[in-house]
DNA sequence: CCGTAAATTTCGCCA
DNA sequence: TGGCGAAGTTTACGG
């Protein structure tokens, strides 16, 4: 691939379509350095560059999902051209941090002014299991009550569903979306055990997830937790039929 | 913005790219829905779509950091004409998961066919503060002596280095590259409570980070924890001088 | 392939 | 603004 673009006309349009907030796509062959809250070296290699609007940056290799190399957005951004090679420098404040490209080649460049109010829907998370369960408690089992959706532990945290089982017995539920993970036990424990300190008796504990690794399985004894099954896509169906479809399409 | 693009001719090059494992860059006005893991729905407006060599996809909207919509790479990807619109289906397995993309406009396709070979590197990173603590430990405290880096958790997890104060007592300690949370903590203490559990004795508990949260600074005295300040930064600048410079500069 | 934790995680919510 | 946890987290590294 030849370098199709003068760097110098580039940087005159760099620096229109950054004043006018458009987002920038560049593509060539450049150099990346990163300094702040870690550093970063990336070599010689032909990729994609995209500014956006609120002057984020993100640059990206030909494969894999992440950018290899980015800035958060409100970045101030500085286009020169030194020794011939078009050189964009973004700088952030607090936390102080700086990433420098260098091209040597730039293949492609363009801009647009581009328009997306659209509302951004997303379903089947963690805070719809939650609704679900505490319009129908009986997914955690029969008798179980909620008394607090979401109670302040002390000193700092959040207990999804807080309640009372059948026998009137403290229960403490966190809600999972993906698999039940060792982690996720701590966390759990955690709160019980912050529950017990503050109210002198310990409550059960119940994680909700629609699976649990089999590690996380043997912690379950350990420290005294129970496992319920209950998938994200379930929870929605539930919301759907309670709440009304009209919410849910398109 | 105008229709600059014939959808019918995008989709014959989104085909012959697709094959040839470029890089495609489209920007128009669609619509986007996934149903998978979760399930979103995003309406019409303006963005950045990109495939990549491995078949992933990123859309973008015009402002942050994060994409709206994604799919990650080995995604099977079908381009069609319906109703006159371009659509692309990305598929994936395991889990199962749908992205549909529908434009009304296309106002830019670009396709390049990027070699990429440069290393990154990545410094100030946790394994470079571990790799300084090994080389001089009294940077956790005069005295201390690593015995074992990483010793295997039972049942499962790692510590980052175990070893033994001046007194001879053990001590485990989790190195952190960012502030300390309160999840960090639990870590910690999760990974004391076992080897409790498996020596019969208590280890000392440090925490090396560069600053901590304020609440977890209250969960320090309740589990006895206690925090070293470290920063990534010190650490690199001291494997530098160790270890030279060469290996740390452009 | 599973398990585990790091990441320049980012993001959103709530005090 | 800071603290806290979710995320379609992704990615990397063991076993």
């Amino acid at each position: 691939m030849s370098g199709l673009v003068d760097p110098v006309k580039i940087a005159e349009k760099l620096k229109d379509s950054l004043l006018k907030r458009e987002v920038i796509i560049l593509v060539g062959l450049f150099e990346v350095s990163y300094e702040g809250r870690a550093s970063s070296i990336l070599g010689l290699g032909e990729r994609v560059l995209m500014i956006k609007s609120d002057h984020s940056i993100i640059i990206h290799r030909p494969t894999s999902y992440e950018p290899v190399n980015w800035q958060p957005p409100n970045s101030k951004i500085e286009v020169n051209i030194v020794d011939g090679r078009l050189t964009i420098i973004a700088r952030r404040p607090k936390p102080s941090e700086i990433l420098i490209v260098r091209f040597n080649e730039v293949y492609h460049y363009s801009s647009f002014k581009l328009r997306d109010e659209a509302e951004f829907y997303m379903y089947a998370t963690e805070e719809d299991m939650k609704q679900a369960i505490l319009m129908h408690p009986s997914l955690i089992e029969e008798g179980f009550k909620p008394v607090e959706d979401e109670r302040k532990i002390h000193p700092s945290g959040f207990i999804d569903i807080f309640g009372v089982d059948a026998s009137g017995r403290l229960v403490v539920v966190e809600i999972k979306r993906r698999e039940a993970s060792i982690e996720d036990i701590r966390q759990l424990v955690y709160y019980v055990d912050s529950i017990e300190r503050e109210l002198g008796s310990r409550p059960r504990a119940v994680i909700a997830a629609p699976s649990i690794q089999k590690s996380a399985t043997r912690e379950l004894t350990l420290h005294n937790v129970e496992y319920k099954c209950i998938s994200p896509k379930k929870c929605l169906e539930i919301l759907k039929k309670t709440k009304g479809l009209d919410r849910f399409t398109f």
